[in-house]
DNA sequence: CATGAATGAGGTTTCATTCAT
DNA sequence: GATGAATGAAACCTCATTCAT
């Protein structure tokens, strides 16, 4: 077996199609390019992955399950609250935390939630926003058992869990660096909190 | 001038044009595919717009005057206020009105909005952005002239428009009906009020 | 009559031709272009002129006649001599006159003797040739008779001819000035009147 | 591996290629139609060459060599000479040499030096000017040493390496036969070494 | 594991020309 | 004299994918 390079096959392919996703986004990236520039031909591209697909949610897995990691982490633990947070201290530690994360990979988390059109995980934000949604939907439940009271539809919820997601993206996309993109969050988190006290008046 | 079929060439052309392009989006329509739908041959376009581009943005000409008249006017008409609005009756019409005339071509807002990447408007968005955000950040220098006081930065002020726009952007998405999407505004401005209201406390 | 700008279409079209000819030659010129330049349809183009060659033919006319005009010229007044001439300036004298017209019009002679390559006049070249062909053989002619011998055969001056004409294509491309290209011509006459003598020796 | 008819694809696209770029020249050169006399589609030509100005490369790549390496062997031999040589014979085996190679593929290396507009080779003809040119400079310099005088002017240099490579033009188009070419030869050495000599006087 | 070859359809754009009005 | 519309063919090039070896 003559080992090409130094890195094996797949691994080779995976960078190049790495750089090749971020700099072009799903449709627009070649996967004759992807080959040449992992010294590779199609053919051995198509022995690994089934498609260009399958290779971009191959690009995209690990990242993708750390992100999954830190937003499980930091959605389930408010779970038990019964009374609305008296500050947002703990909605800026998650949003801390998820962006430090995103920010590892800024620009390929930035290309998967903008330029990812194409692909299977074209509409993987709604899957984002569905997982903050249930979160905040239970919250919402819970709060309004108590108190007896209807205070907020469903549809106000997807809208505000829909919101909270693009906040990230929009943290990505504003900010190139970490740190700023963190010094932004406690004024956003401020906006978004006060619209939630709006509805619970 | 021979009248091919029993409308203008031109119109026709358009009116493929905009199917195509709603169907697929600009980098993914084929003028092949217009044309044909069109009954013209691919000569035929080129003798009436310069280029793809040049068509997608005839496709979009009208409308787009259209949306930015009502925008124009309806984020005109607050500038004189130097308080904070005690109510959200004069957003809401606002933002009825745009939904209004969205609605009106649903899919092809939609389209532009999320789908016309590749052509020149592809950061219209941001355009309308820039539109809101030099009516709220005048709206938020006012009145700290007369507190005398700042209350919020010009970043929040960035996303807050960028949020706002992207309110009708979820609109479209996610109701078909002009209807259900104008039941839908009321909480949502109650929300960003609230938002707002958060910043000048 | 609606006199469209203020001269005459047809003196539109030509100009605008001869600047689109010089510029992309006339294989890559596009009628398309030079209409357009003349602010005029393609049609109308095509009242006045066959087709693109045509067009050609009477963008080179009037030029290519002061040209011939020069050229014979220069080119009969020497035919009565019966000894080889015992100077260059005669020579020099030709030379400059020729170069004088050309130079006029500096940009489109090069266009015609270099880029015309499709057009009727891609030959041109080769009837300049004849001309000075016939020239020089019957200068050898009646300097052999007088001699008595035979010194030079025809292709050697269908070589000197087609050399010669070269001579002004390449003061043409190598000097954008009349006076430069002047400068240059003594030597050359003299390189060239230098192989003369070779022959007859 | 597929075989394609009986004989190498690439093969097969290298000889369609040149069959059509020396009946068309490189712009009017037709990759459709080069396919189509190859059997293959144009896919196939893609994935040999990069693009239509590659393949013209590929197919004048052998001869070319071929033609330098006459060049190179018959101008560098004289470098040492410190005296006008007393005879033509030296340049009139070398030209032949060199004709000889041309002819071997006349319509190819008369495509090339006159119908390449287009292509990277376009320009060749300069580079063979500036070849000669530097010979023939060093050859001039290294005589006005040993003579302590100057005689020849830098400009007429070039001219005379200009005519020099025309010289080899013309006999491509004007002889359709090699032997023809040759015996062409002396006659034109003579008159432009007696060009040479008049500069020396 | 991987190569190298090939497909076939598709992409956008440009062109000279024609002709009814 | 001139317009404006339309043709139809052709241009170069790119793509994801397949498959025998």
């Amino acid at each position: 077996m003559v080992m090409n390079e130094d890195k094996d096959t797949k691994l080779r392919l995976l960078e190049s199609a790495r750089k090749e996703f971020i700099e072009k986004g799903y449709n627009k990236a070649s996967l004759r390019s992807i080959c040449a520039d992992a010294k590779v031909t199609t053919g051995a591209l198509y022995f690994f992955y089934k498609d260009k697909d399958d290779l971009f949610e191959e690009v995209m897995k690990e990242p993708l399950a750390e992100l999954y990691g830190v937003i499980k982490t930091h959605f389930i633990s408010e779970n038990e609250s019964t009374e609305l947070p008296d500050g947002m201290e703990g909605d800026i530690k998650a949003a801390e935390a998820i962006v430090k994360v995103l920010f590892k990979k800024r620009d390929l988390f930035l290309m998967m939630l903008t330029k990812a059109q194409g692909s299977k995980l074209e509409n993987i934000r709604d899957e984002f926003v569905a997982f903050v949604e249930s979160h905040y939907r239970s919250f919402a439940y819970q709060f309004e058992k108590i108190a007896g009271k209807k205070f907020v539809g469903d549809e106000i919820i997807h809208w505000i869990s829909h919101d909270e997601v693009d906040v990230f993206v929009y943290l990505l996309e504003h900010y190139e660096k970490e740190e700023d993109a963190i010094k932004a969050i406690p004024s956003i988190v401020s906006f978004l909190t006060g619209g939630w006290y709006a509805l619970f008046r």
